[in-house]
DNA sequence: ACATTGCTTGAAACCGGTTTCTTGATATGG
DNA sequence: CCATATCAAGAAACCGGTTTCAAGCAATGT
C-alpha cells in the first residue's frame, strides 16, 4: 500500500506553522484560536489575518485529543430508507448542527450482530454521546447481552434512547403515542364517526400495542363495543400491506367503515388504492388518518390527515439530552414528545 | 460550563494502562493493536486478553493525529428524506464499512449557504474525503465562487461528485442516463407500445434533460413523429404532481396513450391514482414505467417496473473511488454507472 | 525607590496513540 | 568459534493542538 499517497505530501498548515508566520509562539495561535482573552490586540490581529489567509482550521483530532471530545454524535439507526427515520435524522442533524456537533449517522437494518459491530465502531471513533432509534429497544428485550451492552456503554457516554431499557443509565425520549391515539378518535368522534377501523402493524412493537389499546379503551369509554374485526394486526407498515388489508375487508362482505386508521403513511396510501379500486371516494366515502406525517402525507392524494410526532422537537429533545448529560446537567430520565394531528384532506365530517 | 463534567472521570482505559498490567511497554500493545508481526506469541496473547477484558478500542483521535487518517468520509446530501439519495447513502455506508470507513452524512437542503457551512464543519472534522451528491453541481452552475471553493478542496482531499464540475480535481461518477432511457424505450416498444407518454420533472435538472432528449432520439429513430404534448415537462417529482398531469391528460380528451414513463416513483404512484381514479386498470388499459427502483416501487400496488440504477454498485464506485484516490491510485476521472430496468407488474405486452 | 499586582507571552508537559531507533538476544553461516 | 543477519522489545520522538507554569514587564501603591 503507498504509505500516505499524495494527500501526505501537501504541506499542512498548522498553529505552528501559523506562530512562525506571525512571530509568536504556538501558544499564542491556540489562545487566539480558544477565543483566551489574554492575548494583545496587536498579536491577535496578526494571527487572525493569517488565519483568514490560509483558511485554516485547527486539526480536530488534536483538538479532541487534549479535550476528548470529538463533537460528534453517533445515532444507530433501524434504517435511513424509513421517511419515519429519515426526518428524524434531519431534524437530530440540525439540532446538533445548533450546537455545533456532527452527527454520525449508522443503520444497522434490524440486524443485531450489525447494530453490535457499528456500535464498537463508533465507540471507537470516539463519539462523545450515542442515541440509539427505534428497533430491538422498543421491542421485548429476549437478548439479555443486548441490553448489557448498551447499558455498559451508558456508563461510558451519554445513551439516549427511543424505546425502553432498565437496569442501565439510558435516557428515554419517547413519544406521546397514548396521547396521539387519543387524539385521532376524539377527532374522528368529535366529527361524527362511530364506525372506526384499524389497519396495520405488528403485535411485537411496543408503539403499536400501545395504540391499539388506547383505541379499545377509547370505544370502551364511549360506550362502542369493541368489535375485534375492526382491528387488522398484521402489515409490515408497508404499502402492500394497507392495499391487501383493504381488500380483504372490503371483500369480507362486512359493513364498511366509516373512518380508518392507518399505522402509518405508507400503509395508508395503501388502503387508498384499494379504495379507489373498489370506486370508494375518499373522504367522501371513507375518512382516512395515519400516522407519522411523513412527506408522503403532504404530497399524496388526497393529502393525508396524519398524527406529526414534532420531529423538530423530538430531534431537539434527542440532541439535547444527550448533550446535557454530557456536561453533567440533570436531566430527568425520561421525556415524552407530544404528538399533534395534522388535518389535511383525507378526513370528512359525518352530518 | 461544568469543565469536563462525570465523564472524564472515569477511569480511561489506554495502551499505557493495558501495557502496565500486561508488563509490556506500550510499544508493543500498540505493536499488537496494528498487527505487527514482531512480537512474541506469549506477550501477544498476555496483550490479546487484556484488550478482550476490558473490551478496549484505541482512541481514534490519537490514532489519527499520527495517520492524518480520521477514517471518516464526508457526505454531502441534499435531503436524506428523498427515498433516492436514502438508498444510496444505505449503499455508500455498506461500502464504507467494508473498508473500515464512517460515514459523516449531512444534509444542505439545496440550500448553499447552508452547503458551504457543513463543508468547512466537515473539513474541519478532518474528514479524509468528500463526496457530494445532487443539488447545485448537477445543474448550471452560476455561482463562480461554489466552483471555485470545491475545486480547492479537491486540491486537499479526494472529492467525488455525482454531477459535473469542470477545472479542478474532482472525480465524477455518473448514472447512465442516456441507455437507461434507451432500455426503457426498447422495452416498451418492445411489448408493442407505440403510443408512450413522459411525465414529471424540472427542466432545470441535467439529468431529467438527458432522458428527455432519449426520448425524442428514440422516437425519431423509430420513425414516430415526436408529439409535444405527450411530455409533461413540470413536475417537482412528487405524487402529487404526478396525480395532476394525469388528471389534465385525461381531461384534456386527448387518445389515452398504452403506456406512460414517469419520471420517479412517486411521480408514478401519483399517475396511478389518478388512473384509478378514472377506472382505468394497470397494467391491463395503461402500463406505467418509472425510474430510480426505490422501496416504493417493490411495495406499491401494482409493483413498479422500475428503473434501477445499481445502487450497491454505485455505492461502492463513489466509495471506492474516493478511498482509491485517497491511496494515490490511478481512477478515471469519470465513470458511468449502468443502469438495469427491474420488470416488475406495471407494465403489460400490447398483442 | 521598592514591593505588589496584573497581563502578556513563551517554554514545556500533556492527550494517546504510531513509528523510528537502538539494544540485546538468538539464529545463521563460514 | 567468531562474525553477521534476524528479530523481539523498550525508549523516545512525533502528530497538532491545549493548558499549566513561570518569567518578564508595566502599572499601581506607599
Amino acid at each position: 500500500m503507498a504509505k500516505g499517497g499524495i494527500w501526505m505530501d501537501r504541506e499542512k498548515i498548522s498553529i505552528y506553522r501559523i506562530a512562525n508566520e506571525a512571530g509568536v509562539s504556538p501558544a499564542t495561535v491556540s489562545r487566539v484560536l480558544t477565543q483566551n482573552a489574554n492575548v494583545s490586540e496587536e498579536k491577535r490581529k496578526k494571527v487572525e489575518n493569517l488565519i483568514l489567509k490560509y483558511n485554516f482550521s485547527p486539526n480536530a483530532m488534536a483538538r479532541g485529543l487534549t479535550s476528548s471530545r470529538s463533537k460528534i454524535i453517533g445515532v444507530l439507526i433501524p434504517d435511513i430508507r424509513n421517511p419515519f427515520y429519515a426526518g428524524l435524522a434531519v431534524e437530530c442533524e440540525r439540532a446538533a448542527g445548533e450546537r455545533d456537533y456532527s452527527l454520525m449517522l449508522s443503520n444497522y437494518m434490524n440486524d443485531m450482530k450489525m447494530e453490535e459491530q457499528r456500535l464498537y465502531k463508533m465507540v471507537g471513533q470516539q463519539i462523545d454521546a450515542l442515541i440509539i432509534m427505534g428497533g430491538r429497544v422498543d421491542e421485548l428485550i429476549t437478548d439479555n447481552a443486548y441490553a448489557e451492552r448498551i447499558n455498559r456503554i451508558s456508563d461510558l457516554m451519554p445513551v439516549v434512547i427511543t424505546g425502553k431499557l432498565e437496569g442501565g443509565n439510558c435516557y428515554q425520549v419517547n413519544l406521546d403515542e397514548i396521547n396521539g391515539m387519543d387524539q385521532v378518535m376524539e377527532y374522528l368522534y368529535s366529527n361524527g364517526h362511530r364506525h372506526i377501523c384499524m389497519i396495520g402493524g405488528k403485535n411485537d412493537v411496543e408503539s403499536t400495542q400501545t395504540k391499539w389499546i388506547r383505541y379499545r379503551s377509547f370505544l370502551c369509554r364511549h360506550g362502542t363495543r369493541f368489535c375485534p374485526y375492526d382491528v387488522v394486526e398484521t402489515g409490515d407498515y408497508s404499502l402492500e400491506s394497507g392495499y391487501e388489508a383493504m381488500n380483504q375487508m372490503l371483500e369480507s362482505g362486512r359493513k364498511l367503515p366509516s373512518a380508518i386508521i392507518a399505522i402509518n403513511d405508507l400503509t395508508a396510501l395503501g388502503i387508498i388504492q384499494s379504495l379507489r379500486e373498489h370506486s370508494l371516494r375518499i373522504p367522501e366515502d371513507v375518512s382516512v388518518v395515519s400516522f407519522d406525517n411523513t412527506f408522503l402525507a403532504k404530497t399524496s392524494v388526497p393529502r393525508l390527515t396524519s398524527m406529526d410526532y414534532g420531529y423538530d422537537q423530538y430531534g431537539n429533545a434527542l440532541i439535547e439530552t444527550a448533550l446535557g448529560v454530557l456536561e453533567g446537567m440533570e436531566i430527568p430520565k425520561r421525556q415524552i414528545i407530544p404528538t399533534e394531528l395534522v388535518i389535511r384532506d383525507s378526513c370528512q365530517k359525518i352530518t
